[in-house]
DNA sequence: TTTTCAAATGCAAACGATTGCCCCTTAAGG
DNA sequence: CCTTAAGGGGCAATCGTTTGCATTTGAAAA
């Protein structure tokens, strides 16, 4: 690998003279005679300038961090597509790390990433603790969290309105007549299950229904939680006869009790999913689901991180709340029975 | 943050010493006391060693490139998972990058995550151009290539046995009475799609049947494209009664096209999947398919990639073959019509 | 009390780039 | 022809580690 003394040497210039031709675009102070012969140079060594070092000179590497908590899950497959893209528009990297749930795995992660020399990080958390965030955060380090968001303390974050587009579900549920309406999600920990259950219990206030805890059930966000939980619910006394359901193994899980109970879906069981993806419109009954916007998600999550980054001052913080799409297909009806 | 210095002043030592005290696990060469110092120091400075420096000087960034053309693809969604799990095992970091299946910016890829100094690469290359691939041969740098390969020249490689699977599906297909099957896929370029595209012909040629160029679409790898080209087979004046389906987004628009036109699956045509996932079960009919065993080839990789990294000298290559299984559903049976 | 030689630690030169500072051209103005 | 200043480019320190080598230390041997 040839280096800046390399190219130097050959176009006859002191390395720092290469450097800022390389650098300093447009820079008027170099002659284009030795411009050229510089370039050249560079052409022919096929010089690539050692990021390891420039990141060590300049105190910053041009790569940030992702940690996602589960890649399997489309939302997050497709938000790091959308990051990847907008970092190398950026001339930045990404390097994503996957925590798989686990509290222990994230931390190593972040501390990982900051050894790493990260300028920034983008976070969607497990949330069973914090401690490492906060760390974070008093170090006036540049991250956001994305999708989930600690209520106790303020950051930088990306979130979807979670709270109304459950209340919005059950409301259009109500509407068909539903009354007993179950809900089905991963671990209650996790902010976006939180709010969604806040918004889902705040419905059926307004429309005064029972609120009965046997209808909810959180636990994993594994396609057999999604199962076990709907089986539990078809055996109560009186199963609800609709399901708001978060999470897209557990959405297949529940979609799985279903047909294997001989229902019939919306007819037996109407079913809203949260979360939106391509599989959602091609199952036997194409599913009604709420749709996060992430292209939006992604890009304006890159934006913020950027941003933050290239201030000297931190002393705000930007909660960006970002608005879901219900779109209605054929997983709903009124109800029958 | 703390560095070496500071860490060493607080100890009371030489910043060499605490290196190696870092470094060396269990080196002889050093009282425990003034080991205990130093950890004590760096404990209390929360020190964490700058790795782009580290990576400078030893010339090794403990980091690998991986570069997909599409992290929708729970294929390869998958892989990242794998992949990443490894590495973080190994103590490295995965620097992931997407290609989307365009030839140009997997070259500005390779090129940037060569200039970040990683230690190794994984590729699922674009395959429309492999200059860029041939350099990194003669380089010697230590890289493999994941599902595609390309049949001119040699390199490491873990790829699936298409070719076989392919024609053990027509295979199974003929055995179930089928003499009109046909072929869809993404593009031919792509070695997957070529070596299964050999298996089938090689199929018919055995089970003599007619090697019918209208049978075969192959072009992009989007939802559109399997959609259109179902229909485009649908339109034939004797339209096959099966299909072998490449990608994952292909069959699903394959599988909606079937859907519109009322037809029913296995009855009025069976189709068989390449490549299997968490949805191909739980359409509304179960799809055939061809498995890949994704935990083993990311496995595998890393390991592949990580003993290449290791070795000094460099004057071999490894090709793994991995087996894929045949997973019988419901949406394959015998020809009705 | 010396001598001796490991063992324990310090020294300083890298790794490859960036950048403030300074020096040398060179051409214009006097 | 000399002065002057700006433009072009060289010098060297530095970023935080690692590591071969030199040096100190201390305890055992003489």
């Amino acid at each position: 690998m040839a280096t800046l003394k390399d190219v130097a040497k050959l176009a006859k210039v002191h390395p720092s003279t290469v450097s800022r031709v390389l650098r300093d675009i447009d820079s008027l102070s170099i002659t284009t005679k030795t411009r050229e012969r510089i370039l050249n140079a560079v052409e022919e060594l096929k010089y690539r300038p050692d990021q390891m070092a420039r990141a060590l000179k300049m105190g910053k590497s041009f790569s940030i961090g992702l940690i996602i908590p589960d890649i399997s899950n489309p939302f997050f497959a497709e938000l790091v597509k959308i990051i990847e893209n907008e970092c190398t528009k950026a001339g930045f990297i990404l390097l994503v790390s996957i925590s798989n749930e686990d509290q222990e795995k994230e931390i190593q992660h972040v501390n990982n990433l900051l050894g790493r020399g990260i300028d920034g990080l983008i976070l969607a958390p497990v949330q069973n603790s914090y401690n490492h965030i906060l760390e974070l955060k008093s170090k006036n380090f540049p991250f956001l969290l994305i999708d989930r968001y600690f209520e106790t303390f303020e950051t930088n974050a990306i979130i979807s309105d979670n709270e109304e587009s459950a209340f919005k579900a059950v409301q259009y549920l109500v509407k068909l007549g539903h009354n007993r309406i179950g809900f089905i999600s991963g671990r209650p920990e996790i902010y976006t299950i939180r709010k969604r259950l806040e918004g889902y219990k705040k419905a059926l206030k307004e429309f005064n229904l029972e609120d009965n805890a046997d209808l909810m059930w959180g636990a994993g966000h594994t396609f057999q939680n999604g199962y076990e939980a709907t089986q539990n619910l078809l055996a109560l006394e009186k199963p609800p006869t609709a399901l708001l359901i978060s999470g897209n193994l557990i959405t297949l899980g529940a979609y799985k009790a279903l047909l294997e109970k001989g229902l019939h879906i919306p007819n037996d069981m109407s079913i809203i999913a949260f979360s939106d993806n391509v599989i959602s419109q091609y199952l036997s009954t194409p599913l009604t689901t709420i749709s996060h916007p992430l292209e939006e998600m992604g890009k304006r999550a890159f934006q913020l991180l950027f941003q933050n980054i290239n201030t000297e001052v931190r002393n705000s913080y930007t909660k960006i709340t970002v608005c879901t799409n219900f779109i209605i297909r054929e997983s709903t009806g009124k109800r029958t029975s």
